[in-house]
DNA sequence: TCAAAAGTGTTTTTTTTACACCCATGC
DNA sequence: GCATGGGTGTAAAAAAAACACTTTTGA
């Protein structure tokens, strides 16, 4: 034991979370102000250390909920790469990030300051360039998997409450893409399909606005499960 | 410095490396015997501790060279996931494995048992199920990867010579999927996506038996780099 | 009744698939 | 010549895209 200690270096380990949520004008990620050294008052990607016996996905579920007060429960989550080059932490020590991406619905999440951190919603493009660490990379590789997952997994409705209606999951897409996608033709895909959703049988209730009120959809698919076919390809 | 040390877990890390290669009869991948404890004599992935200044690739590059005799010299070598659940490794405190995914053509590896291992290629399903530590859930988590990567990206040259024929490239992907694919239409869809291979305007010499002989390709774009449109579906 | 959003039908275009056929080489 | 694998042509089938049109609601 004590030989093993000292043959083999040793490293700090933490959890870093990527949370988007999609806004009407774009996707947007859950950053904290930094209330202590090193980079303090500079934004940052919620996290911190995980525990001896910890899992590292536990770690991130507990970390959100201290540093913004978002239950992690039903939250998707998965691991999004490991960020540990030397250097990467000005403090002693080299310190791995095990970073991690999720998504929510953002409608239930009303984030709150935690004891070290207060936490807001932020559009990415906001932020980018301006993260403490090296989260602005990690935020650029949350992005294009995030781009890339939307394209073949049924991962766009874990932006949108359980039930939710296909034009709501139409604009996840045309906010994350930038396009516009022809409404007939996506209603025939997602219909046709039926590795994504699968409808209820209830329309929603009040009827949101003007026109007739759309029906209520359900995710059927884990929410990184390849799809058979890329839900959406480009200017459908 | 020393309120650092004290109050944060402190951890171990190893890369481990799954380094793929196409048999004619499917997936093959590198397997080392260890000579030591624990798992004495078991197989395992390449890979060991990271030094204390490394980068995890060159720890991954390094471990490969050192455990099994292959250069890692243009081998594609991507990250694949960390694995770290409590108890993974026997030995006390907790070890962390930052498990990397690699592809070769195979043809100019021939390994060697190493300083305290001996390599050998196996085929996946040869192996699966007995390596020691958590490497069979590595190693199924990478054969998912690469089933994935296969066909959104550029990545199934990366299992032939640099310069290759298309009936090469056909096989890699029949052998890969257990299907036929038909020859001309294979031959029409990557002479059309131009971010995949290029021609050389050569052809393979000597004819490597009968028939006409065959162009020589290279690959144009990044092994990870997402194509504009899946190479291959199905039953082409 | 009108505007607006949901949802369906239909045609055009593009892509995929199947497969016939020609090409170039070794034996 | 002829077998063999490389490569092209072409037509049928399927999927995607464009867009006209009907349905159902609130105002």
């Amino acid at each position: 034991m004590a030989r093993f200690t000292s043959e083999f270096p040793v490293f700090y380990l933490t959890v870093d979370v990527v949370l988007f949520a999609m806004g009407d004008t774009g996707l947007q990620v859950l950053v904290v102000e930094r209330g202590e050294q090193p980079f303090a008052g500079q934004a940052a990607l919620p996290g911190g250390f995980v525990l001896p016996d910890e899992e590292f996905e536990d770690a991130a579920r507990r970390e959100l909920v201290e540093e913004t007060g978002i239950s992690a429960d039903g939250l998707v989550l998965q691991q999004l790469r490991t960020f540990g080059a030397p250097g990467r932490d000005p403090r002693p020590h080299r310190v791995v990030s095990v970073a991690h991406l999720a998504v929510t619905a953002h409608t239930d999440t009303c984030p709150r300051g935690g004891t070290d951190a207060a936490a807001r919603w932020a559009h990415v493009d906001e932020v980018a360039g301006t993260l403490a660490f090296d989260h602005d990379e990690i935020l650029a590789t949350a992005r294009e998997r995030i781009a890339s997952k939307l394209e073949y997994t049924a991962l766009g409705a874990s932006f949108l409450p359980p039930e939710f209606t296909l034009s709501q999951l139409r604009g996840v897409y045309e906010a994350a893409w930038g396009l516009t996608i022809d409404p007939g033709n996506f209603q025939r895909k997602l219909r046709t399909c039926t590795d994504f959703v699968t409808p209820t049988n209830r329309t929603v209730i009040p009827p949101s606005g003007r026109g007739r009120p759309a029906q209520l959809f359900r995710r059927v698919a884990d929410p990184f499960a390849l799809l058979a076919s890329p839900i959406i390809r480009s200017g459908m």
